[in-house]
DNA sequence: TCCATAGTTCCGAAATCCCGAACTATGGGA
DNA sequence: TCCCATAGTTCGGGATTTCGGAACTATGGA
């Protein structure tokens, strides 16, 4: 399996961190591996609150995530590890990943 | 004509707000508008650097950073005026639009 | 070799975006 | 008052994106 594309930090976009940090779901999921440093598989995150995410959905969810530059992906074994990026996307854009996840942990619904 | 919707700003969302400026054409738009802090017409801001952007698109623009919380908008004569609610949305999402606006600033391309 | 697990890809339906054309609203003449 | 010009919105339909079930691929273990 060829690996996973990645794009180098210098070319991560704000404007694809700010898509794909819009869907509540990807900013939970980016949100739980930030948090976890590195979650194991893509299906230990199969669920975000009470709504269960198909894995299909999964998938293209990390694949944003992933190509936004959110998020490293590395296969080990059968399955996937997955990185936050947070300290690089820090680095290039200081304050933008913390001031979003704390307005979502802000919201009150 | 019936007065142009405003949520207020406890029910405004940080996905909203994301989404809303993950179009460059519309953070450059927002970013104008707050600059100036009063924009007097939607035809003021009818290109964005040397591209033009089509009058029903921009309206459509203005609408979305309009219902995501952003702009306030009220029409003087025949003539529409925005004004950016940053501070507003600052003081409940604190630290939010100036990491944004700093991060497409910081952007190379 | 066969099977189970973990993810990806495919594809059709649904939702969203884009923008030209037509329409509406307001104010300024004549 | 009527007509026109300006400013912006709405409509419609084609293009793009998103969603998710079903089928497929990759890896490791029995």
């Amino acid at each position: 399996m060829r690996p996973l594309f990645h794009p180098a930090i210098e070319d991560v976009q704000p404007e694809a961190i700010l898509h794909a940090l819009s869907d509540p779901r990807r900013a939970a999921i980016f949100a739980r591996i930030t948090k976890a440093g590195c979650v194991e598989a893509c299906s230990a995150v199969s669920s975000v609150g009470d709504q269960v995410i198909p894995k299909s959905s999964l998938s293209s969810h990390f694949k944003v995530l992933r190509e936004a530059g959110l998020i490293r992906c590395e296969r080990h074994g059968v399955e996937m590890r997955n990185h936050s990026r947070c300290a690089e996307v820090e680095a290039r854009f200081p304050g933008l990943l913390s001031a979003i996840m704390n307005a979502y942990a802000a919201r009150l619904s």
